[in-house]
DNA sequence: TTTTGTGAACTAGTTCACAGCT
DNA sequence: AGCTGTGAACTAGTTCACAAAA
């Protein structure tokens, strides 16, 4: 009986969309876990998940053989495997800019510290509320001091949830403060240098798509 | 002088990420009309967006002959065909369901009602919440009054932030009712006819994709 | 027998490069 | 001369179909 391994990859030839889909298959086995189901087929993945079975065994092979042929995948250390190749064997820590709607609604959001992201600190650029000092526990500052602060603080990660016409800065500043990887809100195109990771939450975007489907069907 | 023509498009033949790049560029175009623009090259919104320019005339083409050949495109024409196109030259009336944080900050957000996406009521589960009667003057309702209250409302579309355990119980009930498309932020797959259109926005996936390309590289 | 892992075939989406208008 | 619209070439991503393993 040998040990499943995780192949090393060749991170150029994994298609940008399997890596959302590892998340997506994490979710349901940490599902199926607490369900106490021990094995589960690309076959079963598939039909939870309204996708192609040979697609679901093709992403994760691509990090190793997590399978057994005739079996299917062990639950729980396919799990493992997807939170090591995922990177959440680790605390993330995250600065919040922004504390309008948005922005406390995401700092309550149980999920992010669920998957090892702690918001370790939220910039505002309003002073009354800089001078509150604190909101569950996270200090806030005044925007200005991110980029002195974020290195002192250790955050990786940057969540933007500011108006629109103070996004770029705000982007420009984390960047210049060593953050490689940026959750952006506001609905405008970041330009930043390639290196920078982006993902853009574009809620306006998601309901336009339904109305052009609505609309025109 | 012709005047540009709407093609009638065979929908099938538009890839679904154009109808995503629309939204953009609408954005974009507004933008520059108040910057008083009046024409636009394919070549300066690539810029902008960080895209190809061919990919742009590509977009448009799909739906008709915007540009003019050695000019560009008419920044308030082309901005009027693309509200046309992604069908927001009208009101769509929408139904929110769940009213906690971010619930609460959706509904505040002004960009959707900016879009023409107006929240025409609430539905909770929580009684103490629906006891509250209104918020910034949209009634709450329960939510299990929603199949009956939805077409009576003449809405058209949800956006669901009910919990993961609710969700696939509260998209049935709304497409029951008659609802064709769904803006859902609960963290599953919900299990739908096909003709039903959803969009998914998922926060953890999202941070997840982040943590994987920082830890992998 | 069951289900994986994967080359081959296929489908979708992007970019190139240039003819055709203005 | 300048910029669009678009066929052709290319690149990326998905699904098929089957040999190989348990």
């Amino acid at each position: 009986m040998n040990k499943p391994e995780r192949k090393s990859v060749d991170l150029d030839k994994v298609p940008e969309h399997t890596i959302s889909r590892l998340s997506l298959y994490l979710r349901g086995l940490n599902y199926l876990e607490e369900q106490g189901v021990l094995t589960v087929s690309s076959e079963a993945l598939a039909r939870h998940f309204g996708l192609n079975a040979a697609q679901i065994r093709k992403d994760l092979a691509y990090f190793g053989d997590f399978g057994v042929r005739g079996v299917g995948y062990n639950v729980i250390e396919l799990r493992e495997h997807l939170r090591d190749i995922l990177g959440l064997n680790r605390n993330w820590r995250v600065a919040l800019f922004g504390l309008g709607n948005l922005g406390r609604a995401l700092l309550s959001y149980r999920g992010f510290s669920k998957a090892g992201f702690n918001i370790a600190v939220v910039f505002e650029a309003s002073p009354e509320i800089v001078a509150q000092g604190e909101i569950h526990g996270i200090p806030i500052r005044p925007i200005d001091q991110a980029k002195q602060l974020l290195p002192e603080l250790g955050v990786q990660m940057a969540i933007l949830t500011v108006p629109a016409t103070a996004a770029q800065e705000v982007a420009n500043s984390v960047v210049e403060a060593g953050v490689g990887a940026i959750l952006n809100f506001a609905p405008l195109p970041l330009q930043l240098p390639p290196e920078i990771k982006v993902r853009s939450v574009d809620l306006t975007v998601n309901l336009e798509n339904l109305s052009y489907f609505l609309h025109s069907s």
